[in-house]
DNA sequence: GCAAGCCCTGCAAGCGGTTGCAATCCCCCG
DNA sequence: CGGGGGATTGCAACCGCTTGCAGGGCTTGC
């Protein structure tokens, strides 16, 4: 069924090496023999193997593309965008799921027997261990919405969490909210922790604000929801939230609708994401807007590159966050 | 960089055959041998390499997995479950993305180059000319998703969407709705006339009961949003709408919302599919649930199968649909 | 103690392309 | 018309692993 280099050539009446030069961009080939031996294969139905090309090579343009989100809406996203990027540029993505918080052994041992060209991470909840061992396993790596640093070990594509944290507060202050609610991810999240300390900052110079904070135990609905009825139940509530993302914010939505509390207009709701849904008209969040496309181009055209030339410095791009207006939260001044 | 079969053998002082065959399953090696070279791999870190075994031995462990449903909820979980499936077999998704509705050509031949061992093509709405294609380039190919027929060319995984139309029915008619309702996805979708087919054959023996058509322009949010306004505008609503899917009903749900209509006191709803917001508090959709976890399963065990034994008759396992019973229909009775 | 057999092992020829090198070709110039 | 030189071409050696085959070692049965 398969059909090879050397039917092709013998066909077209040259030799294997010419075919393989027709194949390749920039080799040395002339008109006519590039005529012949594209008419053969045209004939035969030939398409270079992957495989063997990427053998003698040792790049195979596949690209590991790893991930334990799997569950968060936005991700839906951040893979239609990545695998696009990703195809246009003659790559292919080759998939991982770490959803179920497995080690990094398993995964980069199989990246490097695929030899991946290169390795994104897209993932704000992985450690940069995950990235560290790609590295150190000698894979090109690249980190996606992976954490600021003032020393990256990896290059690392993504926002400032903190500076997202400070225009969480711009944002609420700007409203007239003095008592502000912060209602994260985990605790235990460098994102949740980052934002806060960005809220913190900046809350912490405007006169007669108060902060409370809460966490939910995931970026989920349901963590969400668990958590702003614990809040409901608990007494009195903020002004205005600063939610870990949208989802929870979604969560946090539902609960307090279900608690009779109208949104904007009882509490107001600042989600962090922008996913699809956030522009639902039944949910019509105020949100923060991750830039996706940008992030997730600026990730490929870094893994291209560090495949290229593997020893850079890990570079680190950092990329604007956007405020996106929409219903719950009330309006400016 | 990277460590070979060769030097494995040299540390253990055994051939290359010794090393290879400790690291394939089944083949004859002396406890004695295979414990030199396991301790040889283990301090060289040795991971074989896929490529060099896929070339020899004509198997990739790659599964190509084919969608154009990088837009819908619902496809979030059904890629986390198709990529764990794949990834608990010892096999790796290799995703192509097909939204931007291009031919088959190219994607088929990329999946040839890569020698794939199966395709799995995960879309109701790619029409069954995909998987063809694969099947003529001699790609094993599974349809998940796929539509149920009675000859069927391909082998499909999915569900009996005429059945799902006669579900719908009974479950509408059990809560006693006369004037209903279908607010399908684009009328040029087979998984939409199927759907109306057996809303049509199992009202049209209900006395007494109507049925009203229209269709979304997509399976999104907008469209069903969209096309909800314009019935809202057109004159009376039906008292219940059996929706293209969840998606479509959430955004009939916002429309109704929006006009002060309440579900289900005003208006009843009923989506399809089961995705994970339909359980939000804010959609709360009752809906029919298609058994994702079974059908990709079932999708994945058939495509290692058939990359096994290639030339068995297209097999066709339709699983049987669900009624979640949740708030967006008045009770039953 | 000997032969039959079975189990291991290594050899070497692939799998399908790529590429350095040297031989050829062809075209242009003087 | 001869020579020079860049453009093409083919050869053959790899890339890293698998596997049929044949030889050697060891166990086993008598």
């Amino acid at each position: 069924m398969t059909v090879t280099l050397k039917e092709v050539a013998e066909r077209a009446g040259v030799s294997r090496s010419a075919v393989s030069r027709t194949f390749t961009a920039g080799a040395s080939v002339s008109a006519k023999t590039r005529a012949k031996v594209e008419k053969a294969a045209a004939e035969l139905g030939y398409a270079p193997s992957a495989l063997a090309s990427g053998l003698s090579t040792g790049r195979t343009k596949l690209i590991g593309l790893v991930s334990n989100n799997f569950r968060n809406p936005l991700f839906l996203e951040v893979f239609d965008l990545f695998t696009r990027a990703i195809q246009d540029r003659g790559l292919r993505p080759l998939l991982v799921n770490l959803s179920d918080g497995t080690g990094p052994e398993d995964p980069v041992r199989m990246l490097r027997q695929y030899s991946v060209d290169a390795v994104i991470v897209a993932s704000s909840t992985l450690p940069a261990e995950f990235a560290l061992s790609c590295q150190a396993a000698g894979l090109p790596v690249v980190h996606a919405f992976g954490r600021a640093s003032a020393q990256p070990r990896v290059p690392v594509v993504g926002i400032d969490n903190v500076e997202a944290g400070r225009m969480a507060a711009r944002a609420l202050l700007a409203r007239g909210y003095a008592q502000i609610g912060f209602l994260g991810g985990p605790a235990s999240a460098t994102t949740t922790q980052d934002r806060l300390e960005g809220l913190r900052q900046a809350l912490s110079v405007a006169p007669g604000v108060t902060l409370s904070e809460s966490f939910a135990e995931a970026y989920s609905f349901e963590a969400g929801e668990a958590e702003m009825r614990r809040l409901l139940a608990a007494g009195p509530l903020a002004e205005a939230y600063f939610c870990g993302d949208d989802v929870i914010a979604t969560g946090a939505l539902s609960a307090l609708r279900a608690a009779g509390r109208d949104v904007p207009g009882s509490v107001g709701l600042l989600g962090f994401n922008d996913m699809a849904a956030a522009a639902w008209g039944l949910i019509d969040l105020t949100t923060i807007r991750q830039p996706l496309p940008e992030i997730i181009a600026a990730s490929v055209d870094l893994a291209v590159q560090l495949a290229e030339r593997p020893e850079q410095p890990p570079e680190q791009r950092i990329l604007p966050l956007e405020l996106v207006e929409r219903g719950s939260l009330r309006a400016i001044g």
